[in-house]
DNA sequence: CCCAGGTGGTTCAAATTCGAACCACGACTT
DNA sequence: AAGTCGTGGTTCGAATTTGAACCACCTGGG
């Protein structure tokens, strides 16, 4: 093979930076639904997508964007149901299916853990930039998480 | 306390855009690090971060951008010892300080790693953006890494 | 009806992660 | 020189993560 790719200083620079604010977010983030929630992150995502989707989902769609692995949600899930926050019932139309629901208590402390949480998000990634800032940061994002879904594994590289 | 604070629907879409890239992102690059020289990211980095420097740090240097704990980095240089790929020696001018540093085997695995690893990154970060995309995107994360970087703890919301 | 193949979820063992406790040493006081 | 405090690293146990193996069930074809 020809010589290989390189990255410039500048693009090496950003990836980093990436990876750094990546790490941070995530640091900040964890610390804060664990102070005021006792939740961790991944915890408290299931919640809000259960939320979001009023209050029950499918697990195979909870799995969706892909922030953890099957396997670890089904942990995540059992996690929740120790504590209470979720229960499980199975699926009426799909034997196989089983379906996580929010219980009141789960209700109850998203609804606790939502507004730290809101207000870190807003400090740490909104307050943070212009508006102007945001609104490219924001399509930058769409751009690159539509083609991360896109190619699975680029095994070619056709065009 | 009065009316908390609430995100828009687009700024929490952009933050779940962000975890969802983030995510996506970090399992492409470990996949092709794993595939390709047999390396974990995080191993990656700390054979990365010491050929910057030279070939050997501190370890506390190296734990520098946090994307771990020191205990983690106490591991993974660990395990990075066992395949031989870097070595530890104590430092002169401090009797409690280890320097890492790469040895023959680790500069040319980070070689042959290396080459796959700018072309992903190249491909998924750079060519999928425009110029001015990347530009600011570049800007916005250098943005953000100060202001994290900055407060360590906001206790205060003072302005 | 029965079988092959695929999907939905869980379980298992192994690897990794984290924070807390710990040890050894340097720096500064007295 | 002895004492105290802060720093650099490692070690420990507990929690989490992952992929692979597995089981139960649906779906389509004989």
């Amino acid at each position: 093979m020809a010589d290989p790719r390189w990255l410039t200083d500048r693009q090496l620079k950003t990836w980093q930076a990436f990876l750094a604010v990546s790490s941070q977010l995530n640091r900040r983030v964890e610390q804060q639904l664990r102070d005021d929630a006792g939740l961790s992150h991944p915890q408290y995502e299931v919640l809000a997508r259960l939320a979001a989707a009023g209050g029950a989902l499918r697990m195979t769609e909870l799995a969706g964007a892909a922030l953890t692995s099957k396997s670890g949600l089904s942990y995540q899930v059992g996690q929740l149901e120790k504590t209470g926050l979720v229960g499980r019932r199975s699926c009426e139309s799909d034997d196989r299916g089983v379906i996580a629901f929010l219980t009141d208590l789960g209700w109850s402390q998203l609804r606790e853990a939502a507004a730290g949480h809101a207000a870190l998000v807003g400090e740490l990634l909104v307050d943070a930039l212009t508006a102007e800032q945001f609104g490219a940061f924001s399509a930058v994002l769409d751009t690159l998480e539509s083609r991360l879904r896109g190619a699975e594994r680029p095994q070619r590289t056709a065009v």
